[in-house]
DNA sequence: GTATTTTGCGCAAACGTTTGAGTGTTGAAA
DNA sequence: TTTCAACACTCAAACGTTTGCGCAAAATAC
């Protein structure tokens, strides 16, 4: 059990003062090829490694990177963290990852714990909790204070920093156009409540290639869910009231409901109706019929934002604000859950 | 942009010693009620909060905990890592998750960076590269340091740490005897290779039920997945050449391309054969038919590995080192995918 | 042989805290 | 009046680094 070498106890073993050491593990020409050697020969030997605590002290950047998310257990998330994860320690940043579980009180802990030195700054999707509330001083405070934060997924216009997002209105035109295309007449959508940005999104999407298709809007084949504990039961309801050949949802879940309740009717996927779900998720791909759905390239938004929270933070101080809000492009991808 | 409040400026701005702000903060009886009170207001108003680096660097402690996984695009990582944050937080500890990709190199160097004072302690699970190498030099090393070690799911004797484990031997028990009891004869099993040491665990599981039971082992009823990216067509093969009534499948993936093969054979699930698969996941859950499983609950597995991690962290130095297993119970979650 | 430069190294401050020891002032007991 | 305790505060060291500056000795120049 030896306790973690430092400079001092190779300065005491080697006789020599604590700055030398450091001078020559860095190679300070200030110091003697002799001296030089002998100390990086020891060091190597007892393999010194510096604290990072000590050096984030006193370089005040920690190189590392604080990542908020409203829950681990999904699919899409975590695609984020590994896509984050990956080019953050290609720059040689750690990632401390913290969940909100979707409320607003344990984001703004989550914050205020990482926001005191713990890390360089943030990449985050907001809580539920917290777009409903519509209070981010928590953010405003942190950004204030210097410390670039990147949003991600769901973001606000509210909050100045840099964004990366999916075009989601483009995503739910090319899903809804997909269908109309393939000869469907009456198009079910399963959204979300208004407040989650990405469901209000994905509805825009779904009406505007209605209406530029001159394609009627009927209100009840809209349902929005509120309350995702229930949403199996609401959307068989939906399904069984309502007349339709085909529906989109916002995600893989109401997705695969929507089919299961197609099928409990006695109705076919995907020769009865189709569906086209939102995220390319496990379950989109193995599912039987697979689902078309499409694709949020998650990985690659969470590099996206890697990239530019670093960029921020290695950016001398003197070059002017702006911020940058990166669209990462959807596709569809065609699957067995719709008609070919 | 306010550059974060330090005791210094405190003291500067009411003139008094940095120890006078520090101590009163404190509450310590060596400063006057007025002064303190004066203090108390001030801190109060401009929001300060003491800078966590320099705490750790006095302390000689984190308060985090570093958790190191194979991947996180995974069901039931994910789900330990919901456990060991929900912990680690009520105590006061963050959470640093990196990923081994199951490389060794990348679990060796995620080891390192986090050992130099990024964190108090691991929680990891191995990385597939380790286990094939059998190299564990990089945890020695650290457990030697002194930092505090749980393993979870993939681990191995010769590492001497706390560990949390499930009883993969009694799951497959549990699962293979239940087919047995519904008069499941030839039974498959879809494992992984040997050095996995669930595969192996569970493989012993399945022959042990066999033996007890007094039915023949038939070793071209057993496959090894070598490859994971080759398991599908693997499995595919596997199925269409042999003759079985019931498949027991060491994970969720490898259930569901048996089912899809089983369907291809123009087989049906789980009239003609029934199907067990392990770990509950969204896939389990949701899929048609959804699937018999062994549940190995992740999230109260990474509970426990936080509370023992945090135990040790928070034990005094003076009390004596013994290491603990903890077994987390399976059990088996009857759904569809096996007949009643 | 003196003046100057170069070489090789140590000192000390700084990052933001905490805390034991020290100090000066007050007030009361001897 | 002296003595001493209590009070209210400051000093300084420590955690482990990095780095500008200073300084002595050696090397070079004149």
């Amino acid at each position: 059990m030896k306790p973690k070498l430092t400079l001092k106890q190779i300065a005491r073993e080697l006789d020599v003062s604590i700055s030398t050491v450091s001078k020559a593990l860095r190679d300070s020409s200030e110091i003697g090829e002799e001296t030089r050697k002998k100390i990086k020969a020891f060091a190597k030997l007892y393999n010194y490694r510096p604290n990072n605590i000590a050096l984030s002290l006193k370089n005040r950047k920690t190189k590392t990177i604080g990542i908020i998310i409203p829950e681990i257990v999904h699919y899409f998330f975590t695609t984020v963290i590994s896509g984050v994860e990956q080019v953050a320690n290609e720059m040689g940043y750690n990632v401390i990852v913290c969940l909100s579980n979707n409320s607003f009180d344990k984001e703004v802990l989550n914050l205020e714990m990482l926001a005191n030195g713990s890390t360089d700054g943030f990449i985050l999707s907001l809580a539920k909790e917290t777009m409903q509330k519509e209070d981010y001083h928590h953010l405003t405070e942190v950004t204030n204070q210097g410390m670039p934060v990147v949003l991600f997924d769901r973001v606000v216009d509210e909050i100045h920093c840099d964004k990366v997002i999916i075009d989601d209105v483009i995503g739910a035109k090319k899903a809804v156009q997909y269908l109309l295309e393939k000869g469907a007449k009456k198009i079910g959508l399963v959204s979300t409540v208004d407040y989650v940005s990405v469901g209000k999104l994905r509805t825009r999407g779904y009406l505007e290639v209605l209406r530029e298709n001159n394609v009627e809007i009927d209100k009840s084949l809209i349902l929005k869910i509120e309350d995702m504990d229930n949403s199996e039961t609401e959307i068989k309801d939906f399904i069984d009231k309502n007349e339709v050949d085909a529906v989109f949802a916002v995600n893989e879940h109401f997705a695969i409901y929507a089919i299961k309740a197609i099928q409990e009717k006695g109705l076919k996927v995907p020769e009865d109706v189709s569906v086209i779900g939102f995220t390319d998720g496990e379950l989109s791909k193995r599912f039987i019929p697979s689902l078309t759905t499409v694709s949020q390239h998650g990985e690659r938004m969470g590099a996206e934002a890697a990239r530019l929270l670093i960029d921020k933070l290695e950016r001398k101080p003197e070059e002017e604000e702006s911020y940058r809000t990166v669209i990462v492009e959807t596709n569809l991808i065609e699957r067995n859950s719709t008609k070919l």
